[in-house]
DNA sequence: GATTGTGAAGAGCTTCACAGCT
DNA sequence: AGCTGTGAAGCTCTTCACAATC
């Protein structure tokens, strides 16, 4: 296992967009890869990728560049997508009900054990081959099928009471959807995914490229 | 309007999160809040607040802290929420639908004026009020709605090709949801919102979190 | 007493540039 | 010649700490 306690945020985010563009690389027979092809592909400059895939140790061979099955199976690893990850959904709203059916996710090794909604009208109904259960079997499920991953999709007033549920069910991490800070405590690892946080980065750069383009 | 070229892209992001507070904290009579609290409720540190709120020259009141009301207003004016953006969604899938409904958008100021599948199964139903029509008709809809902005929801190989014809129809700025680098010309705002990358990232800080606990 | 605004220090990230390997 | 690995430089972001203000 490589260092990964030294990587850096930044690394790790850059190191997902180089795992997606070596599995675009996999099937065109090529057998190695350069730093400036990889940052070229994923908008990053050469000495950065070399530096982020310095963490594999000496990967790389100068004058070729790097052999892409090798890299691509470190990759995987240090993502941890080298394992299964039981993951189970709350909230089976629009935004839940899409992520159940994301084709690229069970392509990736997670694997959705369960559902949960408090919506009584929708419990019993089958999403993606999953029937989904009421909030009240959340705990008792989570434990059962060993779930180490869970995914908020539920309003913000009922993230924060959702997470606790499911770190005191032993889930590890979590992926929140719900545009709401949620406080849990330390060694549970949270990622947030912020619809309107992203439009809203949309707009502010829209109208920064409007005034830049103006004033210059 | 505050100088908001040298805004960073850090502090941008966290003007959202102040914005995302702000709203909770509107409806419950308080007149002010300082830099601590809004840091406690969106994980930032209040010197750090502080910095980021200095954009918008001498806001807050030292003793009191900032108002609320006028700081609401010069962020949602800061991140273009003062204004109705026309947005395209292309790509009518679980996940565009999913977006077309998201009652939070509408919310917000984003109008969605059309949307387009290139299945043709899906063309001529109706999706929250909107009726899916023909990617053929892409560029002159775009163009006669005067759309600013541009959903992507299609797989990554039709991406490229379908933000071409956004970018050049006219629409100003990308939220883009398949898993690939978007190639844009200069000028033109990309968002892009990875689900397998968020993932991944959960992944990688579970682990991480799993090797520190052990080693410490 | 509480809190802001900010210069200065500190920490972290990126880019450069080049020796060394194939 | 082509490319990696990396020390050093440069840059950006965060945190500290305190005078100024209410």
């Amino acid at each position: 296992m490589p260092n990964s306690d030294r990587i850096s945020k930044p690394t790790s985010r850059r190191m997902s967009l180089y795992l997606r563009a070596l599995q675009l690389q996999l099937n065109q027979g090529k057998a190695a890869i350069s730093s400036k092809e990889l940052g070229d592909q994923t908008g990053v400059k050469d000495a950065q990728v070399r530096k982020d895939l310095a963490c594999f140790g000496s990967l790389g061979r100068p004058g070729v560049g790097y052999r892409i099955g090798d890299l691509h199976h470190q990759l995987r690893r240090l993502l941890g997508m080298d394992q299964t990850w039981k993951t189970v959904l709350v909230g089976a709203g629009n935004i839940g009900r899409a992520l159940l059916a994301y084709p690229r996710f069970r392509n990736e090794g997670f694997d959705f054990v369960a559902a949960f909604d408090h919506n009584k009208k929708d419990v019993g109904k089958k999403i993606a081959g999953l029937c989904i259960q009421p909030m009240e079997e959340l705990k008792k499920t989570v434990k059962q099928k060993h779930a180490q991953m869970g995914l908020i999709a539920v309003p913000p007033d009922a993230a924060n009471k959702v997470a606790q549920s499911l770190v005191s069910a032993g889930v590890r991490g979590i992926l929140n959807f719900a545009p709401i800070r949620l406080d849990l405590p330390k060694g549970i690892a949270v990622v947030n995914v912020d619809f309107t946080d992203a439009l809203e980065q949309l707009a502010f750069e829209i109208r920064l490229s409007i005034t830049e383009g103006k004033s210059v």
